[in-house]
DNA sequence: AAGATTACCTGAAGGC
DNA sequence: TGCCTTCAGGTAATCT
């Protein structure tokens, strides 16, 4: 599943393999991956170079113009649960390959099992001004900013983590890590947490995402990189998918809560409530 | 106004 | 070539 560190080993492998290519052609098998509508996105970029590749959250932005460096239009990329994007010579699509883009000669493929992800064209180049309800990154964003954003909130940390207009980027996966590594139990409330406390979970939440950016990201069930492999962080998962297995740092046992709405997993000795 | 619920999709897993 | 239910998790829309 997509969070921040599988986006951006995708839009860095898109960056190095595409940035100043043309793009000649789109095949479209559902449309609805496309939007508006597969039409207006042919007619707004075809024929112009892909000069821009921006990652926001789990946002990308890819930016398209005549000139070198010249963006004057955008596409905005979600991945949702499980879009993939790739390139493989030697791929044989199957039905869940939903588009095909031809850069030059070269083809870059969408897939998608569920559907939820997908392109969007965006009216000239806004940027993050077309996703005014995302926070800012969550690699970008000051410890002071994010402090004032979140300390006095009275909903479960972990629901926070995930609320992408607090800051953008930590999903299920990431959001379990680090409050392990920081040893916060997921239902513990901001405003009752010391702001060291707090500041631990910002500093453990930006290593844990660094650090499955530089392994390739996380495949869990359906990410996969750039050339179509797996990412190689599920190894350094402490509780995620753990559930009933022994705590790698304490031996106290991973369960397993409910916490608005999503699975949680935590230790019960290293993060006690 | 924040928090909870549901919709969007498909496939895997498990109970019977 | 079994049927049915539940679950997976990112986000928007719709509730309370």
């Amino acid at each position: 599943m997509p969070e921040l560190p599988e986006v951006e080993n995708v839009a860095r492998a898109m960056s190095d393999a595409l940035l100043g290519k043309r793009l000649d052609g789109i095949r479209v098998t559902y449309a609805g991956a496309l939007k508006p509508t597969p039409r207006k996105v042919r007619s707004a970029l075809l024929g112009l170079r892909l000069n821009e590749v921006m990652r926001h959250g789990k946002y990308i932005f890819l930016g398209f113009g005549h000139d070198v460096d010249d963006v004057t239009a955008q596409l905005l990329l979600h991945l949702r649960m499980t879009g993939q994007v790739f390139v493989q010579s030697d791929y044989r699509p199957d039905k869940h390959v939903h588009l095909f883009f031809d850069f030059e000669g070269r083809v870059v493929f969408y897939r998608d099992i569920r559907k939820f992800g997908g392109f969007e064209l965006l009216d000239g180049a806004p940027g993050a001004a077309a996703i005014p309800h995302v926070g800012q990154d969550m690699l970008l964003i000051s410890r002071r900013d994010w402090l004032l954003k979140i300390g006095k909130r009275t909903a479960p940390i972990k629901v926070l983590l995930l609320n992408q207009g607090i800051a953008a980027g930590l999903g299920n996966i990431y959001a379990d890590e680090a409050l392990h590594r920081a040893g916060v139990h997921p239902l513990a409330r901001p405003v009752d947490l010391d702001v060291k406390t707090l500041a631990r979970v910002f500093r453990e939440s930006r290593r844990v995402l660094r650090q499955g950016i530089k392994h390739g990201g996380t495949t869990f069930q359906d990410f996969v990189d750039f050339t179509g492999k797996p990412g190689n962080f599920r190894d350094q998962l402490r509780v995620y998918g753990r559930t009933g297995e022994p705590c790698p740092v304490c031996s106290g046992k991973i369960v397993r809560l409910k916490v608005g709405g999503r699975s949680s997993h935590y230790c019960a000795v290293c993060q006690p409530e």
